[in-house]
DNA sequence: CGCCAGGTTGAAGCGCTTCAACGTCTGTGG
DNA sequence: CCACAGACGTTGAAGCGCTTCAACCTGGCG
């Protein structure tokens, strides 16, 4: 819990009482690698806190694999669109790696926004990070070749190179394997 | 005002306090068709309320002109990652229409943020709105094609067919105009 | 040891870009 | 009022980068 407490505490001032409330309403589980978090279809009820392991996000399309993101240890990471909606989720989330993760159901992140004082506070700026990663990768949807793309990943996420099945970076960034084993070849 | 005072009530309760608080700090602006609101470059301090007309957000590259997105009348639109960050933006905001806006300053924004009870809620029902949206768009480049995302400007977007250039339509969807007008040809 | 998943490489095809020419409409000045 | 310029869209042709299908290689694991 302990790795929670101190990440929000970078993003908010967090008095004892709100800590307490928080920490009350968030139990930890672990999953295996392979193992899916949440599939598509059904409708995200909880958040997940990353403290170790690897998360992906992908979906399934006419039995194609296309990763939408990756998440890592000290973020948050859920099927958010289908959590605000409550519509069914479009994608999956699985355990890259063992995973051990603290979770919250909707209902109890939805109480901590109303009685706290951080909630609401928590809630946006939380909110704003996802915005502001969407819009980064818009704009290198928007105007990178796949090439800068994943030229990108070396000065940004090199973390990402190093731990991901290179054909989880290739749908991830939008082209085929093969295409990445391409452009790898040509450095 | 009355338009900015309905569209909150439809996200959140206001208070007549509250509503007292916020108008107080919007003013009203106007710009001409083709008038920048905001510059690339610049550091976005202010949000704007669309009460009439149109606004286009567009980078500019080697002078080719990408859109990024259109705002419409009962919308809030800025370079909203400069204004979070408080770096300079990467993209411009026009009028491409004559436009009436209500516009406030970003201090003011998160003066209600802190200082109205909705305030906080308020910012982070905003950003989830921009969030869903930035979702569906990383869905549509990664799982569509550019005749795809042209069809559905047809069934979820009409209006946007009938008042944006083409060529604005073609960089919006990732596509040169020579492109869009075969795809069109086609059907 | 042998299997299988992941990565590489080859060849053909397609959809987009790029450059270029042309048609049409609108607005402006002679 | 007409003539012309400029913006926008369309169409043609060539080129390129990606996809697709396929074969092959390699390392890890049962």
């Amino acid at each position: 819990m302990d790795v929670l407490r101190d990440f929000l505490n970078q993003h908010i001032a967090l008095s004892n009482a709100d800590w307490v409330a928080i920490s009350e309403r968030f139990k930890p589980e672990t999953f295996n690698k392979n193992e899916t978090l949440t599939k598509a279809g059904q409708t995200e009820g909880r958040m997940y806190f990353i403290v170790r392991g690897v998360v992906r996000l992908y979906y399934e399309l006419d039995h194609k694999d296309i990763t939408l993101n990756f998440a890592f240890p000290n973020a948050f990471v859920n099927a958010y669109t289908s959590f605000l909606t409550q519509e069914p989720s479009d994608f999956f989330l699985e355990a890259l790696t063992n995973c051990e993760l603290l979770s919250i159901a909707k209902e109890d992140l939805y109480a901590l926004y109303d009685h706290t004082s951080c909630g609401h506070a928590l809630g946006r700026i939380f909110t704003e990070k996802l915005f502001l990663y969407l819009s980064k990768r818009e704009n290198d949807f928007m105007i990178k070749t796949p090439t800068q793309r994943y030229l990108d990943l070396f000065d940004q996420q090199p973390h990402l190179i190093k731990e991901i099945p290179q054909k989880y970076l290739a749908s991830y960034i939008g082209i085929t394997p093969q295409a990445l084993s391409r452009i790898r070849a040509k450095i």
